[in-house]
DNA sequence: CGCATCTGACAGGGAGCGTTGTCAGATACG
DNA sequence: CGTATCTGACAACGCTCCCTGTCAGATGCG
């Protein structure tokens, strides 16, 4: 019976038959997707602390045993979450890097303006990308490679900006966490409410901080 | 019995008697005490999210009753823990500043240097200040204001220093606050040893930083 | 239609934690 | 010494949540 459980919620590849019209396979695709949605919804929304399985299916209109059929545990479905978001924002980044100027001020703030744009036009996901991930200890460590590697990132475009005369400071690694560490934490402010301002402020003023610091 | 057992453990005004030397209101300070040093142990060391009421007892060698004879719930103990690191940091700053010479740059650097060297020196306080406290609800928030002072305390010396010259780009506030951000994130980042720098390093990039930014 | 499969609702065991209460032993005071 | 108070260990209740299981009804297939 247990055998017969697991053939029927776990293993459909054997038997794969369409309901209203779609295949199992994406049945279960859909439902996955409703699932990632809700856990980005309430895991983006402050007081999201409370996101318990219950929740995330609730929000999903599914029950819990369709979340064990695709996520292991609820921070496996936060985490896709997060590198989802993670995702958006690097490759926004770098697409912008690619269709900017070649000159040095507006490049960086192509990237900044990207970076910014994503995090404050949905504040679910600058929530999840900013905030939430710094909660708990599996996404802290996570937020901050992802944070890291965008400083890498950045120092790297720094020096191809400027070349030797770039980030003056001790090590490339410092200044450049330095830059996006504030950068993370000004949208953070932002987004918790507490400075009314355009974004476009802010990406005014990490623009002129990256010039600032890089270029002298 | 409900009136017996409050008047015995709580109201200890009424029946202060010496107990091993020394007076009952003495005894619960020390108790009191024995907690926070608790708190700070388990809330300022990764992995310490799993800070529990019982575990802030058994670190402390008192049992359950006690604490609730000093804190309400966990979290009114965790955010005195809090406040008297963001306490010690900010006097420590402000003891620099006025022991300092009179040059932008030297000052600049220690009041930096005050705030790296508390929270990197003891890194329990850096991860209460830093890690911990952007964990759940109520710190977050807290967090969020106490960097704000930081931040506004941080752009009034800089006006003092460069005059009206100072802090070039839109806002004060929003210039400011990129730069205390960065601070806390590069601090952070520190603490979980991702960077092996000196903390010098950091002080060095931030005043870098600063003075960069600020006096153009 | 009859049967296999899918779906949603819900129940229940098990674990962790908060909070209050009980109780025996230790300590000070009359 | 006897009694009142203090202390530490621990039990017990309630709560929330994870996770698995059951079951009736709906849906598609032969």
């Amino acid at each position: 019976m247990a055998a017969e459980a697991l053939c029927q919620y776990l293993d459909m590849s054997e038997s794969a038959r369409h309901y209203g019209g779609v295949s199992a396979q994406e049945r279960k695709a859909a439902r996955r997707e409703r699932l990632l949605d809700a856990g980005l919804q309430l895991f983006g929304t402050p007081g999201g602390d409370r996101v318990t399985v219950s929740a995330i299916c609730a929000e999903a209109g599914l029950t819990e045993r369709y979340f064990y059929e695709s996520f292991r545990s609820r921070d496996a479905l936060l985490l896709e979450v997060l590198e989802g978001v993670a995702d958006e924002v690097r490759s926004a980044a770098l697409t912008a890097l690619e269709d900017a100027d070649v000159e040095p001020e507006p490049r960086a703030r192509a990237a900044i303006a990207a970076f910014v744009e994503i995090l404050t036009s949905d504040p679910r996901k600058g929530h999840v990308a900013m905030v939430a991930s710094a909660a708990v200890e599996p996404f802290r460590t996570r937020r901050r490679e992802l944070l890291h590697r965008f400083a890498r990132m950045v120092a790297e475009e720094s020096k191809a900006l400027y070349g030797e005369r770039a980030w003056a400071s001790p090590h490339d690694e410092v200044t450049a966490l330095l830059f996006v560490g504030g950068l993370a934490e000004l949208v953070t402010t932002w987004l918790s409410g507490d400075i009314e301002v355009p974004p476009e402020t802010i990406v005014d003023a990490a623009t002129y901080q990256f010039t600032a610091t890089a270029h002298r």
